[in-house]
DNA sequence: AAAAACTAGTAATGCGCATTATCTTTGACA
DNA sequence: TGTCAAAGATAATGCGCATTACTAGTTTTT
């Protein structure tokens, strides 16, 4: 009775109906109905003929093959999304949520449906994973350790992409939309440095990454421009090397003031100033009394209490938002300078409740 | 200097590379380079010929368009996902979350990709979005209410579809993966019985679904079961229709139970639970030792407390994980029969902490 | 030495659609 | 009555790739 032999992508001869059979029913030309069911409304075809075209559509059930007219077009008003991780970043907690928000918005505000790309960089399929991105017109990328050489093919093959953070690796080819973690964490520096703090320890992440060195280059250049009554130092540790033993021997060497990297795109949880506020807790410290804290991003975690951390905000949703727009305007051909196409948005300062004047020598 | 004409859809010639410059560069036919590119190894081209194809194509920067490949073979190993919803359900208390994640473990576990699709049913896009979905080879449909003449011409024009959650309206030839609500909550009233009640309350969600109606429907058919000595009423309510002064009516009536219909998925918050319990405590009333609540599904809000719903738990992962392997399956053109393409899952029940023994009169 | 069997590669075709150039009618106008 | 233009529709082509049928050269077989 059925074909089941039709069903197999061998065997199967038209399985799907195809504006040809629409042709055949409605006695006119395979042309004919690609110009009524997607051409401009006001063509050539007479009213009549369209009406006939459009009964046999509906009555074949046509749909149309967005893989064949994306072929045929060069467009499909899709944007990609990929974050070069197995899975996707469904989880709040996760810092790149607030990344897919913006983008989620700004695409359906210009009009664009969004696809989101999953797909490990497993052995497998890494190397075509990168190349299936081009199903869409263009695609938005997040992540600290990209497939550097991969983004560099599609780059170099003339796909619009746009990197969410700061990208400099690949020249001035690639665009992106990233935080000015450096300024920002100058700043908070400074904002320390007013409020009487003069020994610094900044505790960063042990994964090197842009967003990282860009923090750690802030918190530099402000030590430097106080050096003459300042101090600090700048270790990377993992969250487990924090012990009550070693935060207790920055203080007593005159530390004031704790900085902990934070809001960094792969840490699903800030560990480190967990682990930190805990061992402070059994040192019998309290901040801002007996020391300041500071963290160089925005909390996602809930914070019990009304504890909010000193630090600043990484525009999450408007680089996402600004990506997406980006985008865009690469897909239409904009001419943009290379400021424009690589541009760094300001983190607004926080103030927060856990940072406050220096404890007297 | 730079030809910015050829960045346009109109006026770019060869923006990319194709094999065919491939080809040209290396002095072979397209066709070899195709062979060598992406046929299988041990294809008769030899290994000088091989070697000269592979070395042009690094140099050139050759990218396989997917979707000319797509439309050649029929397949891109991509599995669509879909919710009908403006917005990607990305939240943790979103109860679509636990479906992703099945769906993506395994469609990583059987070597697809993902491609997760946004794209509100906006008016600008709505007709064309569903036939979007073409662009992958087969795909999970989730969704309360579905455009259900959408989902019907994608099915009827023959694209593999797997529905998360019984939908009987397209007759047999949909398939899907759902719960079994209407035995689970029959269970689950069935257990009230057993600890005494006799007089239970219903409290549905106003908007009616398949969700919905099956649970009702288990409630009502354990009712009849019982008919001989209890009673019970099935009102849909808003969450701000419930009153102290309703619920009042209730328990004076000589309710012993309330069942809050629960886990249905668009509800982002069981906002009525929230406040049944709110109007309890109003109320002065305990549970379990003034009235047992239960509902009808697993809870993804954090509850204060270590309070756990009497219920019963959906197993959305492995939902998720069953719908991409029936997809799968349907992909490969197995033969299934109807019972296999339209399976319900069992429940587990959860004993929780809010029931008890019923009150005596 | 002729036939059979490989080997290495190419030409041709089609996937389903959009688009352009082209052809055929018909109507308007002088 | 003849000419030109507009309207209505079609044939042809290409998007980039996979795949099949086929050609030509080289061994192997008997």
């Amino acid at each position: 009775m059925n074909d089941k032999a039709n069903a197999q992508p061998g065997g199967r001869k038209h399985q799907r109906v195809r504006q040809a059979d629409v042709a055949r029913a409605a006695g006119v030309s395979q042309a004919a109905v690609s110009l009524v069911l997607s051409g401009s409304p006001d063509l050539s075809i007479g009213a009549s003929t369209r009406q006939a075209i459009l009964d046999a559509a509906r009555d074949l059930g046509y749909v149309p093959d967005p893989i064949a007219r994306r072929l045929a077009t060069g467009r499909n008003n899709l944007l990609g999304l990929h974050t070069f991780a197995p899975e996707f970043p469904v989880s709040l907690s996760n810092s790149y949520y607030p990344y897919l928000e913006g983008v989620e918005v700004e695409a359906a505000a210009q009009g664009y449906d969004l696809l989101l790309f999953t797909g490990a960089p497993n052995t497998a399929s890494r190397e075509t994973a990168v190349h299936r991105l081009r199903l869409a017109d263009g695609c938005v990328l997040v992540g600290r350790h990209p497939p550097i050489d991969d983004v560099r093919a599609l780059l170099e093959s003339g796909f619009p992409l746009v990197y969410i953070g700061r990208h400099d690796d690949l020249g001035e080819e690639l665009s992106y939309i990233g935080a000015d973690y450096s300024r920002a964490t100058a700043a908070l520096t400074d904002r320390l440095h007013d409020l009487g703090h003069r020994n610094f320890v900044y505790v960063q992440e042990v994964d090197t990454a842009v967003a990282s060195t860009d923090r750690e280059d802030g918190f530099e250049e402000s030590m430097r421009r106080h050096s003459s009554d300042a101090v600090g130092t700048a270790p990377r540790l993992a969250a487990e090397q924090i012990t009550p033993a070693l935060v207790k021997g920055w203080i007593d060497d005159g530390c004031t003031a704790i900085i902990v990297e934070g809001g960094t795109e792969t840490v699903d949880s800030p560990a480190s100033l967990d682990t930190l506020t805990h061992v402070l807790g059994e040192l019998g410290l309290e901040y801002p009394r007996d020391i300041s804290l500071a963290t160089t991003g925005s909390e996602f975690t809930q914070r019990s209490g009304s504890v909010v951390f000193a630090g600043f905000d990484v525009p999450r949703r408007e680089m996402g938002r600004q990506a997406v727009q980006l985008l865009i305007d690469l897909l239409r051909g904009k001419e943009l300078s290379v400021a424009e196409r690589q541009r760094l948005l300001e983190c607004a300062p926080v103030d927060g409740n856990t940072s406050g004047p220096a404890r007297r020598a």
